[in-house]
DNA sequence: TGCTTTTGTCACCGACTGGTGATATAAAGT
DNA sequence: ACTTTATATCACCAGTCGGTGACAAAAGCA
């Protein structure tokens, strides 16, 4: 089995793997290396090191949801364009959390990414804030009350990255338990109700 | 210099100072002995281990604000109690984030909650409990407007964590500073308009 | 065939980790 | 002064870490 690329993708996928079953923390060289079955002299040779192959998984996993995943297809935005702007949004939020939770490894990296920089939290760093940008563009066509959107759509991101990355390790929070759905619907509810009020005075 | 107590405490506070210089990841047995200068026997004849060494740690520190610090003296909080409800509720959740900011050793150890957990982090998870059990105690005085607040207060309290924990190491978020008080200010005001017209909605 | 390059293994390095048993030394009690 | 006890040091363990140089074997090419 002398297959470079087979090699290649054997460490790339190993690193996903580690994160998955033992943590971020858990990922090295020996540990990558023993995993994929192969020597870890090898991560040097062709990744330039660890931080080399954490943008190689960084590039090969879809580890973040598209924008397209959130908002749905051209018909589906323009169906979210006739709804009021607090149901719009907050569905747009729920869609977020929803496509979070999905991806475990990626709530991981999003956890380390607040206690470690290196190769792979910067790669989730960088497409999550493209995708940032894009998601403000779209949704710069829904009909919203006056508001400093920015402000309180970065408050509902953090909110929502916070329970996600908290809940893994912590489960109750002022006596609600995060992990539960409804602990989530709970939230958007919320949520929705005050934009809501913002849009009745609005008027 | 055969003195128990001070070597201790020599200790204990070396668990401190290694978070706030070096960050929690280099916090160990051997580390700590080092800086205080001791040997790391100690560590497991005095304390049992790092854990009970946290432990200790933990009931030296001032390392949450106390529910005073958030909502003032008895006369403070009676005032509070004269305000819109959704002035008050903002003033408190500005004041907790004052309180947080101003602790970056309590910063460094709520990003690791997330990412892992043992005696120092459960002990910070115990106080901060405490706290927003008599936190919702103390808000059930404010005149606010219906609606499920514990999920609003845990959403709130949430984005701040995250902000708090996040702009340690990533300046941005979505085009936003989140190291600058504009940012924070940016967030708290929105929030007051919301609750805010949920309040004239009430009426 | 023989030579070179690619692909991969192996053994080893120094530094650090958490943890322990034996030992020195100062203080306290008699 | 002598013994006991509390306090602290030291040397060492096995294991892991990231990293490297020497070598083996397969593949490609002449």
């Amino acid at each position: 089995m002398r297959d470079k690329l087979e090699t290649k993708s054997k460490l790339v996928s190993s690193v996903g793997e580690l994160i998955g079953r033992k943590g971020f923390n858990a990922v090295g060289v020996n540990a990558v290396a023993r995993t994929a079955g192969v020597d870890k002299v090898l991560i040097y040779r062709y990744f330039d090191g660890l931080e080399g192959l954490y943008k190689a998984y960084a590039a090969s996993a879809d580890f973040w949801p598209s924008v397209e995943e959130i908002l749905g297809t051209q018909e589906q935005q323009a169906e979210l364009q006739s709804l009021p702007g607090s149901k719009a949004l907050t569905l747009v939020f729920r869609r977020y959390a929803q496509a979070l939770r999905a991806r475990p490894t990626t709530i991981e990296i999003l956890a380390w990414e607040t206690v470690e920089r290196n190769g792979l939290t910067e790669a989730l760093e960088h497409v999550r804030e493209e995708m940032g940008l894009k998601m403000a563009e779209s949704m710069r066509q829904l009909n919203l009350p006056n508001a400093d959107w920015p402000s309180i759509v970065n408050m509902m991101v953090f909110a929502i990255h916070y329970a996600a990355v908290r809940a893994r390790k912590i489960r109750h929070f002022n006596g609600i338990d995060i992990q539960a759905d409804e602990a989530w619907e709970r939230m958007f509810l919320s949520f929705e109700r005050m934009i809501a009020a913002m849009e009745v005075l609005d008027d």
